[in-house]
DNA sequence: GTCTATAATTTGATAGAC
DNA sequence: GTCTATCAAATTATAGAC
């Protein structure tokens, strides 16, 4: 069960450096310091091990953003949603910083988009409430901005305070309006 | 040189449906109907093809986007520099969608930075001139906007109109404050 | 659960002829 | 400029022993 965990392990970080495909199973196994043959009893193929760390990702990323966000509404939803992308990458950056090399390449099928679905409905019903002309299209623009962020911090790195202040200009930008 | 074309055009496909990395130079002198010899002879390497794709792409960007935003400043700059994603992707939806793909892999030494470096610097000066709190972050955020909203653009292939409605919403938030 | 050895394919790249 | 033939290395995956 231990090497099974260092497979794990080894995997996301060379996903990470170099992207799935560039990683052979050879540079893991040689990572966990195990064998070869065992990544592939354990997990049957290269992809299912990817899978396996993806899915784990948003499993813990599905937990932690439900608590966050539940039973918020109106202003302050949209407010806690800017922070999502911080609170996020801070709590795996090493598994964002995969998703941000890899997802474009959609070798797993998008779990991205079925994480954030919940949150365009409830947008829309935020930006309602706030009167917005076009509460569809804004929850739109701002899930486009969530997913420009959370990519700007797993990959450039920034400082916590450079994150803060990002997350609180924009906040602003909700804040003063209508 | 015909062949010499249909190489690159072959290769811009097929890096834009699987990435760069599972493309084989065996698929793309498959779909260029022609030899996998001739794509070393002209290319020298695969990372050479690509890397011949991605420098006339951001040649062509450059003249594109550099007569666009000439002689702007102030709101105005800020205003154009938003309609960027749509133009470029629009002007060559292939080039973008791929580099969309790859981008995060840094397969190729990281053009975009460099090609959107003295957009910074001149949004620095016209969140100045307009009297922004802080021009610096300001200029930070809405390149953060812009990247995630092209790559929006690139992947989601959007009608026109959708497309346009997003560009001029932004535009608004912008052009109400101060 | 874990390893060694090995199979089967694919891959990027070259030699040499026309 | 273009092709056929070929190579050496790498890659995913399996068999079988402990």
């Amino acid at each position: 069960m231990s090497k099974k965990k260092d497979i794990l392990d080894a995997a996301l970080k060379l996903f990470t450096e170099n992207g799935a495909r560039a990683t052979s199973t050879k540079s893991i196994a040689s990572e966990a310091e195990t064998s070869e043959a065992l990544i592939f009893k354990h997990f049957g193929t290269k992809e299912k091990l990817l899978e396996e760390i993806i899915k784990h990702g948003y499993q813990e990323a599905t937990k932690l953003i439900g608590n966050y966000l539940n039973n918020e509404s109106g202003l302050e939803y949209i407010l806690k949603i800017v922070e999502v992308p911080r609170i996020l990458v801070d709590s795996h950056p090493d598994f964002w910083k995969m998703q941000h090399k890899i997802i474009a390449l959609n070798l797993i099928s998008y779990k991205y988009d079925l994480f954030m679905k919940p949150c365009y409905d409830k947008l829309i019903v935020a930006f309602s409430k706030l009167q917005y002309e076009n509460p569809v299209l804004e929850a739109e623009l701002l899930l486009i901005y969530i997913d420009g962020m959370w990519k700007y911090f797993a990959s450039q790195q920034l400082d916590s305070k450079t994150e803060s202040a990002l997350t609180k200009l924009l906040q602003q930008k909700y804040k003063s309006v209508n």
